[in-house]
DNA sequence: CAATCATATGCGTCAATATTCATATGCGTA
DNA sequence: TACGCATATGAATATTGACGCATATGATTG
């Protein structure tokens, strides 16, 4: 590997982590949690997913401590342990915004 | 949706950007051309991946406005256009440490 | 122009992942 | 206990994405 690369990690743990935030339904999910917990049903009428594929989501989600389940009597309340991981997603919707503005910018220049 | 819900912008836009950083492989490219620009033949060398496989990621991630190529004789010198993606992918790898240290991804990880 | 080097692209294949349907499990209440 | 609601799981299918091979394109040099 070349001397000024940058030294990103472990990048199969960083791929790992954006693997599970690339899948639209799973990121809706997150963001539907925000920094409330809800209950799954909360979540299916929220995201407008199947139930099936709600639980399927969440169960990745929560193998990799993305999210945290708590039973509250018949319901199962989901949240995120930790809101900075809200941040992060935040910094790169910004990023993104900007991104995108110079790329229309190029095409429009280009013209 | 929610009140209360966290507003993550397109969701569409940021899982297209996440499914991009998802691939090992083309994490390692970003990250072996860090903030230098370098020809193709070089992230063939440093990644040890085909020469088909460098391109065919080059070009997803050129598509997508993550890498910019400048033609300079016979070789095509790819860079990022925007060095502040370094941060960004620090800023995961670091939350992404400290919460290793927990228990977080342990699933995940034994792959 | 021919030969060669650097890089890109079309196509086929294979593996991974998302989605649904049907069904199971766990909890509260009558 | 039996029943109904909330959620999870298994099997089957559909979709997506990565990778290699062969070949094409575009630039350089002789």
């Amino acid at each position: 590997m070349n001397i000024d690369a940058y030294d990103c990690g472990s990048v199969k743990h960083l791929s790992t982590l954006f693997k599970l935030l690339a899948e639209p339904n799973r990121l809706k999910i997150l963001c539907s949690l925000g920094l409330e917990c809800r209950p799954v049903s909360d979540i299916i009428e929220s995201t407008e997913l199947s139930q099936t594929n709600v639980s399927f989501h969440l169960r990745a989600l929560r193998e990799a401590g993305l999210v945290k389940p708590e039973r509250k009597g018949a319901f199962i309340y989901y949240c995120l342990p930790d809101p900075e991981l809200l941040r992060l997603l935040g910094d790169f919707r910004q990023w993104l915004e900007e991104h995108q503005k110079e790329k229309l910018l190029k095409k429009n220049m280009k013209k």
